[in-house]
This record gives structure tokens, C-alpha cells and sequence, in this order.
DNA sequence: CCGATTGTGGAGAAATTGTGGAGAAATGAT
DNA sequence: ATCATTTCTCCACAATTTCTCCACAATCGG
């Protein structure tokens, strides 16, 4: 998954941090501003995906923000304003935001909305397959095939196989495997990865029977390769 | 890209003129008319490739001017209403309008759906239609088919289809299913989703038995494929 | 050879989904 | 307006799938 940067303008502490939070738990990454001339000073070295602005801002505000932002990229604008009849007045401002959110906004709606700005300004969809000698992983249709034979995975062996591949010969440690399939809040058994890698290896053997290709690192973890020896 | 004429009535000033500017960036000759009967009148001489019609207008409304102007020309029309409750409405009305936006809407996406429109008249007013199998989706007039026999769906069950069918093999999570069938401001239960799912699975196999088009992902959510294949 | 690490089968436990149906809400007719 | 119908939402329980963990065997490195 490729991992979104969003860029949050508002200088109400408390919304700000109330944002990042729900949208660093639907698995984008946050940075927060203050200030409008902070925005136009830093969006470009920051490179979001999407900007969260607030209309009411110390400094320059969300409107001025807006389109100086336009004026150098094409990046979509999510306004946050607090009262409704604000929403009229931008629209006759010729601002040029993707969507207007109106105060009080519930988080989850504020998340759907950010998906959905993003899903319809980027139409070129850029799904990620990974592809190593005969095995093929798609993480758009979540379909993993060996030879073309499809590999029935479930929830957390795709999840593995799906880390392991992203990086081929990569050495990964338990712990970050750990992280990485159960989530970082995972508190149980280190050694439930293994079971995940067992039933994983099965599936895979019974598809390709000749090549090992996660590989036990002792004393530390695991490897995705294709080759039998380690480099 | 020969310059193309588009007709925009709408009776706020300000907004009429929003779009005309975005539209003209966009590289569109934009003509624009306060009154739906004005709109009767010049429509011919102007001879626009599409028309943007407000719903709401003084004189005559935009239902009237659409149908009115469906009896000489098969120009392409996009409404434009305040309400998303209207957009069910007029999808009941069968007025053969080609697109609906609603406000508040972003100048992006008014050139976007502009675009889009001209794109799939152009060549012989072919409408949208998914096709897989013996299955037939039809998004205008909203009926779809099973070998020709008639499918008969709710509105929720039809656009669950319609998402589905408009990505095959791609794996929808349920959140994403829920925005974009219930609309992201809806707050409830995640799992109605699962109903409409059960009650679409149902009306499916009625006329198509043998096989499954609507899999579940397990932890994930549901892919619309023809292949039996579960992974 | 010996302690540390990893492989493995399998048994609950936990999480996820299927399903029928009741009440609420929306829609349409009169 | 009122009433009838359709559709949606939600719940509770059952069925299913997956996860976690354990105990013991196998393997590794020194």
C-alpha cells in the first residue's frame, strides 16, 4: 500500500490533533500546520497527496492559502470552515477546492471524504504487483498466483507474503513482521509469525514444490528469495 | 481539439461565472443564460456541444428545459441541483439527462464530468453499460439483466452492482463499499452492507444458479468476478 | 554434544461472515 | 393529509474461517 501524505492546515490544536489521529489510523501519513504562510512555505518540500485547510487561519488565510497553493500544483484542497453559509461564499469565490467540510465534522466522515477526493483525482490507478520469477501478487485484487495457478491465502499470509516481497532479500526480524501483519499494538506470542510462515510455505510448496523461497535467517527472521543460497 | 461550445444556464450570477471561468481555462467556448426560457429560445442557434443546467430557474425549470430540449436535439445535459435528495428524484423522473452534480461541487470536478460526458456521447451516444457474462448493467436507464431476463434491484442493490461490476476482481473493502453506496456521511452499522450483499446474492442466483459472481474476501470485504476462484 | 532457535501438528479461542427477520424509514398511491 | 408498500438498517444467533498458542520434535551453531 502506498502510504498517503496529507497535509494539515489548522490552528486549532485540539481538531488538528483529533485529525491526525483518525487519519494516521486509516494508514496515512500526517504532518500539521499552524499557520497559512507556514503552508506555503512548506507544502512544497512536504509533497502531500491532499491538503486539509482550514478557512479561518492566523497568518494568511485558507482562501489566500488555496491559491497560492493552485498556482504551483495541482495538489486536491479539502476546506474546513465552521459555519455552513460559508460553504455558499467560497463557492462564489472561484477558490477551486475539491470539497468543502463543514464544522462540527465527524472524524470518519472527514476520512471518507479524503479517500474519495483522492479516489476521483487520481485516475490513473497505479496498483502495485509484485512479481518474482513465477509468483505474481496483485494488492489490488489480492489475488497471488504461482505459474498462474491462484494461491488461496488468508488475511495475515497474504499480509506476510505481501511485506516479504516488497522487499526480495531483505532480512526482516520477527519484530518487525510482527508489526508489520499483526499491528503494532499486538501484545501476544513472538512466535505466532512462524505458524504464519508454516502454513505460508505449505500453500506455496504445494504450487512449487522444487525452490524454497522464505528463507529462515537463524538467531533473526525471515527472507523473501528466490535464489537457495544467501548472498 | 476542435473548440467546443457549452451553454450554461443558471440563474446565480456568481456561480455562472465560475463555472464559465474553469470551463474556459479548460479550454471550452462557454455561453451563458440566466433564464430557463431563455434557454429554449437560443439553444438552437447556439448549437452547444452540451448543456449545464441548473434545477432550480426562474421562468421555466430545469426538468422542462430538459425535456423540451431532448425534443429537437440529443445534446448531452449535466444538471446541477443543491440537494443530493434530488438526484434520486431525478433518476425516477427519466428525464435523460446524461450526468447530475451536486452542489456544493468543485470546478474540478464540473470539467471532469464535462469531459467525461463528451467523451462517451461522442462517438454515437453509446451510454455506459457493464457487461460481464451473461450479466448486462445498464446505468442509464438503471435495469439490469441476466441472459436478457430482467434483474429486479433496489437502489442500494443496484449501486453495490454497479461498484462492483465497474471494477472487476478488484476486492472492495467495506468502507469503501459503504461510501460510495450509502454516501460518506452515513454513520451507522458497518455490516448493512452485508445485507444488501445477502439480498443481491439472492436475487442473482434466482436466475443464474450455478455460479457465484459475488466472492467474499475474508477480513477484507467482496470482489465481483465470474471466475469460480476464491482467493 | 548441548543450549538456543526454529519447524510442525493440532486444539481451542477469537474474529469474521451468513442469514432470517423485526422494526424504522422512505417511498408511492389515494 | 393517510395508508400501503417497499426498502433500509440493525440485531441475534449460527456457521465458518482464521488466529494464537502450546508441546514436542528437529535443526542450527559453536
Amino acid at each position: 500500500m502506498a502510504e498517503e501524505h496529507i497535509l494539515v492546515v489548522e490552528d486549532e490544536v485540539k481538531i488538528a490533533q483529533l485529525l491526525k489521529d483518525y487519519l494516521t489510523a486509516a494508514g496515512f501519513k500526517v504532518s500539521c500546520l499552524a499557520r497559512g504562510d507556514e503552508a506555503l512555505e512548506k507544502f512544497k518540500s512536504l509533497d502531500p497527496a491532499l491538503i486539509l485547510l482550514d478557512l479561518m487561519l492566523p497568518g494568511v488565510d485558507g482562501i489566500a492559502v488555496c491559491r497560492e497553493v493552485r498556482k504551483y500544483a495541482d495538489i486536491p484542497i479539502i476546506m474546513v470552515t465552521a459555519k455552513v453559509e460559508e460553504v455558499d461564499r467560497l463557492l462564489g469565490l472561484a477558490i477551486g477546492a475539491d470539497d468543502y467540510i463543514c464544522k462540527p465534522f465527524s472524524p470518519r466522515e472527514v476520512v471518507a471524504r479524503v479517500k474519495a477526493v483522492l479516489r476521483r483525482t487520481r485516475p490513473g490507478r497505479s496498483h502495485r504487483r509484485l512479481i518474482a520469477g513465477p509468483l505474481v501478487l496483485d494488492e489490488e485484487t489480492r489475488q497471488v498466483t504461482v505459474d498462474g495457478q491462484p494461491l488461496l491465502l488468508t488475511p495475515s499470509e497474504f499480509s506476510l507474503l505481501n511485506v516479504l516481497m516488497a522487499f526480495p532479500e531483505r532480512v526482516f526480524p520477527r519484530s518487525e513482521l510482527l508489526d508489520r501483519v499483526q499491528g503494532y499494538t499486538f501484545e501476544g506470542y513472538d512466535r505466532t509469525i512462524d505458524s504464519h510462515v508454516k502454513n505460508l510455505r505449505k500453500k506455496i510448496a504445494a504450487l512449487l514444490p522444487d525452490r524454497e523461497v522464505i528463507h529462515t535467517i537463524y538467531g533473526v527472521g525471515y527472507r523473501f528469495s528466490l535464489s537457495p543460497r544467501t548472498p
